[in-house]
DNA sequence: TGGCAGGGGTTGA
DNA sequence: TCAACCCCTGCC
């Protein structure tokens, strides 16, 4: 069965190296992380995922092998860019990340290289983290990092992020934003929720909707995105608003939306010269 | 080796 | 609409 056996598509590093996710590590051909408290240990046989260390069941769902790749791409638009895309990126998956370290992670991110979200990620891990396996540690916790001050956090090199971050895990470890409710919430009403956090704009909000709680018609716009609509989709179109980008995005992509904007994300990162 | 420009965003005026 | 927030990376 093709159809059955597309569906199954899996690429790892294109999965892992397009900038959803960001404290996985190379080793040899494997990539070794935590999902959760899970010490995992991954790699690509063919064009199938292969779980070395871990717990089977948990890999499949964290890689969402279960996502139905090619009935998301028949629901793409059939636009050149996005035919590229779409080529370019063959496998990858939207990653389903838990949703406090997902959340946490990007609150880190404002105004950053993925390098150094990386080493923020890191960072925060090893030492605040717990250790579920010889080098591999998990990201810490809202109360545990409620628990430290702003200036343990700016150690992180966190700079102005650290109050952004410090603020959020002490609203979520209170329970005056609770993630659990927000999870159970519509889109619209979930972004709202989220937003109320320090560090949490539309941009944030919508990165931890796709990556950390399954919404995946959610369309991130930060500055490459936006790059590509304007080039791809209002070329020769001047003084398009930020409002307008958002709408169009939100229609014309579909109900995977973001997957999409993955898609377009991850191609032009790596094929576009500045 | 050192100096410098610029960066995946949010906030508040 | 725009400056301020911080400081690390990459390039010269």
């Amino acid at each position: 069965m093709a159809g059955a056996e597309r569906a199954l598509a899996f690429h790892l590093d294109r999965t892992l190296g397009c900038g959803q996710v960001f404290h996985w590590r190379r080793e040899g051909d494997a990539w070794i992380g935590a999902i959760g408290n899970e010490p995992v240990r991954v790699e690509q046989r063919g064009e199938r995922l292969t779980v070395t260390a871990g717990a089977e069941h948990v890999v499949r769902d964290y890689f969402a092998l279960d996502h139905p790749l090619d009935e998301i791409y028949a629901s793409f638009p059939r636009d050149d860019a996005m035919c590229a895309a779409v080529e370019f990126c063959h496998g990858l998956r939207i990653v389903r990340q838990p949703a406090w370290e997902c959340l946490a992670t990007f609150i880190t991110s404002a105004m950053k290289q993925v390098a150094h979200i990386a080493q923020i990620s890191h960072t925060l891990r090893e030492r605040y983290g717990a250790e579920v396996a010889p080098g591999i540690f998990s990201y810490p916790s809202p109360a545990r990092l409620a628990a430290l001050s702003e200036a343990d956090l700016r150690e992180c090199k966190l700079g102005f992020r650290a109050k952004n971050l410090l603020g959020a895990a002490r609203m979520v470890a209170s329970g005056e934003v609770d993630l659990d409710h927000a999870a159970a919430l519509g889109d619209d009403e979930a972004r709202a929720e989220l937003c109320r956090l320090p560090g949490v704009g539309e941009k944030v909000a919508n990165c931890a909707l796709l990556f950390g709680f399954g919404r995946l018609a959610a369309f991130p716009i930060d500055v490459w995105i936006e790059r590509v609509l304007r080039d791809l989709y209002f070329r020769r179109k001047r003084n398009v608003t930020a409002r307008r980008l958002r709408e169009f995005s939100a229609s014309y992509f579909g109900p995977y939306g973001g997957y999409a904007q993955q898609y377009l994300f991850h191609h032009a990162r790596l094929t576009w010269s500045r």
